[in-house]
DNA sequence: CAAGTGTGTGAGTGCACACTTACAAACAAG
DNA sequence: CTTGTTTGTAAGTGTGCACTCACACACTTG
């Protein structure tokens, strides 16, 4: 016995947030998750539900982290004004994903909400961040609706490379925005 | 001769906008393409170069009606104010997207730029479309980045279905949104 | 009518990949 | 030491799909 199940569990999430990250659910094989987590690919198949099961745990995972990373964010903010709050929650998001994997999946994860158990694992990871958002920051619906704009603003400017173009309109569109 | 080949490549195209749009690049196969433009698979693959090429084409084609579409609403507030402009800009985008291909296919187009082609297909999209909203709406560099952040927000309440939930999350992030 | 050109397909080929099964080694408990 | 349980894998199996090729039909031109 090498190892528990359950810790085994965690690390092939790790690596198969990173990997479907970059390549999504379907051109992502099995195979590459399991050996990105130094395992058998049959090993994956026993410690997780066929590949769809394995990519809902990993879009737990994966919001979970970006939960706890906003609810750090907010504590460091805490008793200032929804604004001041929003912003740390702001910040402290655009440091979680500089490694661009968890803002990588998210994209990828909306790409495949034609398939319900996706669907739903995307509504429940928006649905934590964004009820914690309202509650913790205070914020009017206008302003939670604003924090997640620019959110999703973020996927295109990453996933088209839009910081690396220098011709004015995507210097216009990513403007402000948090080293993405 | 039943049919040109151009004539083809069109009905080709607006099949295959539909089919990518509802099933993403990589779980869609050129069968259901065909078989939507009513033609053989072998044929497909005769008009264009392989399905890299017609996914292409088929983002080409896209973001072709976006651009039209918004040149049209700008042509409806000719004259008007940048806000104005903008504001009839995003009702023509509105009604266009209704049927949700043109939208959904932006989404499966942005999830597998780790293609290069296809990254530059989506840079090239945006840029007309960018660049058309920055000098026809006369519209400052924020007001470009809000036009597209709002965008980006639609495709995330879209693909997650936030318009069938009641909760005052999901109410939050759709509020004022035209119909999407 | 013969030869050429453009439109169209049926029938493959080969490969990648989701998932299974049979089996082995490590450890625990009596 | 034996029996049972958990961790782990090698070696398949079946299928779906991108892409090709040989061939046929339509239409034009000389």
């Amino acid at each position: 016995m090498r190892s528990t199940a359950e810790a085994r569990r965690v690390t092939v999430l790790n690596a198969a947030v990173s990997a479907f990250a970059r390549t999504g659910f379907h051109a992502t094989p099995v195979t590459a998750v399991a050996a990105a987590a130094g395992i058998s690919e049959a090993y994956v198949f026993r410690l997780f539900s066929g590949k769809l099961g394995l990519f809902v745990a990993a879009a737990g995972a994966c919001f979970e982290r970006i939960a706890t990373a906003i609810e750090a964010g907010a504590e460091r903010a805490a008793g200032g004004s929804p604004e001041e709050v929003l912003d740390a929650m702001g910040r402290a998001y655009a440091e979680l994903i500089a490694d661009r994997d968890l803002l990588l999946f998210q994209v990828q994860a909306q790409a495949v909400t034609d398939i319900p158990e996706i669907a739903e694992a995307v509504r429940a990871g928006y649905r934590r961040v964004a009820t914690f958002v309202q509650d913790r920051a205070g914020a009017s619906d206008a302003q939670v609706q604003q924090f997640f704009a620019y959110g999703q603003l973020c996927h295109l400017i990453v996933t088209a490379g839009l910081e690396q173009v220098p011709e004015p309109w995507a210097r216009a569109l990513t403007a402000g925005i948090r080293h993405p």
